[in-house]
RNA sequence: AGCGAGGUAGGGUAGCCAGGAUAUCCCGUCGGGCUCAUAACCCGGAGACCGAUCGUUCAAAUCGAUCCCUCGCUACCA
């Protein structure tokens, strides 16, 4: 029997949390403390709401409330998802609470003291209008670097350079509009360079830490260390603990990590044992895990052993079981993507613990792993129900109905080889689960159901009763021993549904009061049983998969010959203005006239090929109904197709052109259906389209025999489709064509 | 283009770090068994030159090199 602490990274109070959030952080250390418990470990589990931060205030004035009470709702909401996940902690707190306050300015006051701390004045910008400092993110303006527009002020998305304040041009306030003083601040900063060989000692025996994290660490650490500052101007937040620094607040990232000792030290204070916390983070023997995702790594495994080494006498990481992410329909699942599948809306159709089994046997926990409702409902159907559940009911059914009650014992021998059985997947469970290996196992688990299944087959006990009742009893009895040891062990993945098999197998007690110690001991002989109840159902979504599939939304299927061709709306046009992109090298600004009431602002990346004359006026052909993009800021809505040979060794780009004067607007479909609906950029790169030198109506390039090689100008531009080869034209003797050399078997982009 | 992950039977996967004898499991498929059970369960079959090539080795899905392809993030891809 030892201590155990699982920390668990702290959801972020600006949203509702979701199944990623469950698979990847949330989930695992639940199972991880139940697996503990059972073991007969003592656990302190805490982790609670995230709730200070500039987006939380960004909320908040969207919604004219005040970060408090947005921090507030979600905090709430995400509790109550968490409890009815069956997920449970110690304590579940918040970072908006005064023993957090508390926590954080000593140690921020502890650190000082030891010269861990500086202060530095650095530029910040500061709105008159608004009379105060601002985030970097309500500041935006144009990138010195790259010219980009509506910049952030730390960070230019377009170019990736990294801003001071007083760089941006023409910074201006988000919030009012006003440009912005740059003044002197002054902010507190962490001198983690100080801990560089501390945390390289650190980790230097973590060889039982996932290979990923341990790297990851390993290059943060060999890049160097560069000290942070770890205060804000701003009010939502700790307050700094220090005369004359009223208006600044502690950064989420000094702030959050602390959590963990704020939340154990108040779970103390709740039960009443202000120094239980002590037991935990104060004596070494005491492992501590830290489950989060794998973008919270650094802040676990560099950050947070910084402050603790720099408070000194608080135990450091053990292990940090880092998840990768869950996917949903190819997109990562978060919150920011839209694609969340938040835990309030899953649980109101499904059980916890149906989501529980999916989430635990498809885990990110070594890879990215994907979410959807269609694999759900397979493994819930196939696996879940069928094996394990079905085995739970054949079981205590055909028990309860014919015996009433827990039938006598097999001798021994009898049951070796099942319990020997039972044994063996233990070891292997127990393994996996020691190193938090949670797919396996739960599939440990089910090869047991597996097993168990193939032994009440083989054991026939519907025979037996009728030939020898009593030998009936005494093999269903083996096989109850082999539901209490699968509800046992399905405990830390399947909490509720495992405690349902529990009540009918009239044991007594509870699952976690019998541990894994009592997992094999013998069923308490001629216990009455209750009639049981399958406890997983088959779910079935014939509407629901519908609703819930569709997120990433159906496209209307083009089907047939030339269909990724027919997906495109190509036109012709003309280019009625050329400009250069004011913030890039190679980009041009166009109007394009392609018969709609005003030109198309098309960027095309063309100034290295094209000089301007060349390009104004220029017939040009266009895809007209492609996803509009920014391209270094500025909207593009389509793309002029050009030929490109570098695929056939060449260094050509020329763009494509109709041989025949057409109004501006046809449409060059080869005289094929073709789709209007609006397509990625990626759709455009699925049809092949070629640029060749046409001779007797074979397309030179690959010798393709044209379909029709009417109007043919001596060089083209084909669509392809398999073995069918199309002159690209407007049906009507207008073909795409190029006015110079290229190679033949030019690709067109 | 950069970074990350991955390519193993029709689909989805395990194994790869610590190289060895019939390559795992689930779905699907084909055949059989059973009838206690949620049309579930059990057994058996077919189906994979483990992305390609080269190399290291007595031995490669596993190690090294090169290449190809897919996906995600990022991007001066249009």
């Amino acid at each position: 029997m030892s201590k155990v602490c699982i920390n668990i990274a702290w959801p972020y109070a600006n949203g509702k949390i979701h199944l990623g959030h469950v698979a990847g952080s949330l989930l695992p250390p639940d199972i991880f403390s139940r697996y503990n418990r059972l073991t007969g470990n003592e656990v302190l589990m805490v982790g609670g709401s995230d709730q200070h931060g500039t987006p939380i205030t960004v909320t908040a004035e969207k919604e004219h409330t005040t970060p408090e009470a947005v921090a507030e709702r979600y905090h709430e909401i995400n509790k109550k998802a968490i409890e009815d996940l069956d997920i449970e902690y110690s304590l579940f707190n918040k970072t908006h609470c005064k023993t957090h306050y508390e926590v954080v300015q000593k140690l921020f006051l502890d650190l000082l003291d030891r010269g861990y701390l500086y202060i530095k004045q650095t530029d910040q910008y500061y709105c008159v209008d608004c009379g105060r400092f601002l985030p970097d993110r309500y500041v935006e303006g144009i990138c010195p670097t790259c010219g980009a527009v509506d910049v952030r002020s730390d960070q230019c998305d377009t170019c990736g350079t990294t801003l001071e304040p007083g760089d941006l041009k023409e910074p201006h306030c988000i919030q009012c509009g006003n440009v912005p003083d740059v003044r002197q601040t002054e902010h507190y900063f962490l001198r983690l360079s100080a801990f560089r060989e501390r945390l390289l000692d650190f980790i230097a025996d973590k060889d039982h830490w996932r290979s990923n994290v341990k790297t990851f660490t390993q290059n943060w650490l060999n890049e160097g260390l560069t000290d942070r500052a770890i205060t804000r101007d701003m009010t939502w937040g700790v307050p700094v603990p220090v005369d004359g620094w009223d208006g600044k607040v502690i950064y989420v990232w000094f702030d959050a990590v602390i959590g963990y000792l704020s939340a154990s030290i108040e779970y103390s204070k709740m039960i009443g044992k202000p120094d239980y916390w002590k037991e935990f983070w104060q004596d070494p023997a005491v492992k501590h895990y830290y489950f989060v995702g794998k973008d919270n790594i650094p802040f676990h495994s560099i950050i947070w052993p910084a402050i603790l080494m720099g408070e000194g006498g608080l135990n450091l990481p053990y292990d940090i079981p880092a998840n990768e992410y869950l996917m949903f329909g190819g997109g990562k699942l978060s919150k920011s993507r839209g694609g969340a599948i938040d835990v309030p809306s899953v649980l109101k159709k499904y059980d916890a613990d149906l989501v529980r089994y999916y989430l635990s046997i498809n885990m990110p926990d070594t890879h990215d792993s994907d979410f959807s409702w269609e694999d759900f409902k397979i493994k819930i159907n196939n696996e879940l129900v069928s094996d394990l559940g079905n085995y739970y009911h054949r079981c205590l059914s055909f028990t309860q109905k014919n015996f009433g009650s827990i039938p006598d014992a097999a001798p021994p021998e009898e049951s070796a080889e099942v319990m020997e059985k039972i044994g063996s997947i233990f070891k292997e469970y127990d393994e996996h689960l020691s190193k938090c290996d949670f797919k396996k196992a739960l599939k440990a688990v089910m090869d047991l159901a597996h097993f168990a299944n193939k032994y009440f087959d083989q054991s026939k006990p519907w025979a037996l009763l009728k030939s020898d009742k009593e030998a009936c009893g005494r093999v269903m009895n083996t096989n109850l021993r082999i539901v209490k040891a699968l509800a046992v062990m399905s405990w830390p993945y399947m909490p509720r549904s495992s405690e349902k098999i529990w009540e009918y197998l009239a044991i007594g007690g509870t699952i976690e009061e019998c541990g894994y110690e009592g997992m094999t001991s013998p069923l308490p002989r001629g216990a009455a049983m209750p009639e049981p109840v399958p406890v997983y159902k088959k779910v079935e979504f014939e509407d629901e998969k519908e609703k819930l599939n569709k997120v990433p939304a159906a496209e209307p299927d083009i089907a047939g010959p030339f269909a990724d061709f027919r997906r495109l709306d190509l036109r012709a046009g003309t280019v009625v203005s050329v400009q250069d992109h004011p913030d890039a090298d190679k980009l041009y600004l166009l109007s394009v006239d392609i018969g709609e009431e005003s030109p198309r602002q098309i960027v095309a990346g063309l100034k290295a090929y094209y000089p301007r004359e060349r390009m104004l006026g220029r017939k040009v052909l266009v895809v007209s109904n492609l996803k509009p993009a920014k391209l270094r800021g500025i909207m593009s809505s389509g793309m002029l197709l050009a030929a490109d040979d570098e695929d056939m060794g060449g260094s050509a780009v020329l763009l494509l052109t109709p041989s025949k004067e057409v109004p501006n607007g046809t449409k060059f479909s080869s005289g094929m259906d073709s789709s209007p609906s609006r397509i990625e950029y990626k759709d455009f790169q699925r049809a092949v389209l070629k640029v060749s030198t046409v001779r007797d109506g074979t397309f030179v390039a690959g010798s393709r025999k044209l379909e029709s090689a009417e109007g043919c100008p001596p060089r083209a531009v084909a669509v392809i489709d398999g073995d069918r080869t199309v002159l690209l034209s407007d049906g009507n003797g207008s073909v795409a064509t190029v006015d110079s050399e290229i190679r033949d078997g030019a690709g067109v982009r």
